[in-house]
DNA sequence: ATGTCTTACGGAAGACGTAATAATA
DNA sequence: TATTATTACGTCTTCCGTAAGACAT
């Protein structure tokens, strides 16, 4: 049995469906069952229980899965990491981030940190205001920032994860004894304006215009998240927000509420096409690796 | 990689030598070549530093053996131990062995058991001065004996160990001054006799005659090794025994002498070639393995 | 000259896909 | 009937050995 076949193995483990399993290896399904026949004349008995409806493991199959799991973990985070290191990935990399988005992606920081242990991570604070402002100057290697980007001379790495859409108000806003608003709501209201964001980017939280056509307005300029949160306090001024900000700034005189058509922000890291260093991609690796393991903890 | 290649190159790491390997893993020594190389461009830098006369890990080799060689051992283990079970490898094994061997191999029983934890491993007492009894009247499913053992109905299995083989004497016995003594020395000697001592298995402690023909005398039956300790003690008898006894009855009035000449004794499992359930072979497998893994470690 | 690692090449094993088949709801 | 697992079969990769070459002592 090789390593091939453990992956196909514990892929199965986890879909219980030929079907998924072959798409998510790029294989053929004949091939799975090929493959796991083939385990379990090894092994000697059967490992799934399955008809043309149904896959389940067996007992055998869940002692197996618990047995291989974890060292077919190890044996490809080792390979990985020997060869990170070989290509040259050491040295300092310096991030960017705003506010809490460091905390919802801890597997996959916890991921590179134990995959290259000879990488220095720096983190650095950086502004939804200006949110590429750190990249272009150089000041950080690579930037946590929201999607849509299209910048020339940016690249757009794999996505980190997700986060709904919030409309942040305060206390005394009308809006603010709503339990949800829409993009339409927005019509009635004055957004924040940032110092140096992106037009593509800006739509994410901030819309031009409802989807009925109404000009959404324009209010004063923000230049930090502390300055964008106090005049939102005031009063009449509202500006969207990933919802992970209504769990890390909990504050009197905010209200967070559900935009109920907005879709939700992706995350993803960002950095010069020109300082594309084997540090970047070794992150951009360890993100669409932590993205998978993700996957398979929903998964079943 | 697959597991195959990390099989070659952790045993390339460890005899650090082309030829050895490929002869331990029963390949060709090309392909242990081919397949270091397939590695070395897999992970991007060289893993030994070689010459036709010289192989060395280089620290990325010897990153990469810490990395896959725990995995690797888990992922066998694993496969082997499920494997087993769906043999039917579970029950009540009961081992026979003589008074200290079972400390001789606690790495093999250690591996058995944490292979096989649906099993539970028995122990009983068996005799030198009878050494295939309990086998022959199925008391015990296997027991520990040394070669060489050529009994119809029995099987020999893997080697487990060797004990050099010693001279127990008597404190008052002429030999008890001697540093050393050779089989030459037992023409003058009685020695024990056993009460069912195969002729094969009694050559190895007590051969018929010496190297230059003379007989040597057969004293008394014992029946037990305290027996035999004490019929020893009283000075006129002598007794081969493995050096083990050395080390666990070092008891006043006894005596033990290294026998120059004659070669270590092996021990090996031996059961009832009717009774070969899937727990002695099981047990056999993992003496095979505890074998190897000894070797291991003494190599390096 | 000899022992040892590497390269070149060819045959065999098996990995894999396509397409037809069987089985379940 | 629709969905999904399995089998049959052909292609193509790659595993692996033999034999010759390269290199160090």
């Amino acid at each position: 049995m090789e390593l091939r076949d453990i992956e196909i193995f514990l892929t199965l483990a986890e879909e219980l469906h030929f079907g998924r399993t072959a798409d998510r290896l790029r294989v053929s399904s004949a091939r799975v069952s090929q493959v796991i026949k083939k385990q379990e004349r090894r092994i000697g008995t059967t490992l799934f229980e399955r008809t043309s409806r149904r896959v389940l493991l067996t007992p055998a199959g869940r002692r197996l899965q618990q047995e291989l799991s974890v060292g077919y973990r190890q044996i490809m985070d080792g390979i990985q990491s020997v060869a990170a290191e070989a290509a040259g990935v050491n040295g300092v990399l310096t991030l960017g981030a705003m506010g809490p988005q460091p905390w919802m992606i801890p597997d996959l920081l916890d991921l590179f940190r134990s995959r290259h242990p000879a990488v220095e991570v720096r983190h650095r604070e950086i502004q939804a205001t200006a949110p590429l402002a750190e990249v272009k100057a150089g000041e950080v290697d690579a930037a946590l920032v929201w999607l849509p980007v299209r910048e020339p001379g940016i690249t757009v790495g794999p996505v980190t994860h997700s986060s709904p859409v919030m409309l942040m108000v305060g206390a005394g806003h009308p809006l603010a004894g709503r339990e949800t608003v829409c993009w339409e709501d927005l019509g009635d209201c004055t957004v924040l304006t940032g110092t140096d964001v992106p037009v593509s980017m800006e739509e994410t939280f901030h819309p031009r215009r409802t989807p009925s056509g109404r000009p959404v307005a324009r209010g004063p300029v923000a230049s930090s998240w502390h300055e964008q949160i106090t005049l939102v306090a005031e009063g009449s001024i509202v500006c969207g927000v990933a919802a992970d900000a209504a769990r890390f700034y909990p504050w009197p005189g905010i209200v967070y509420l559900p935009i109920r058509d907005a879709p939700p922000a992706q995350w993803t890291w960002v950095w010069l096409t020109a300082r594309q260093t084997p540090l970047i991609r070794a992150l951009s690796q360890a993100t669409r690796d932590a993205q998978r393991s993700d996957q398979d903890r929903l998964t079943p």
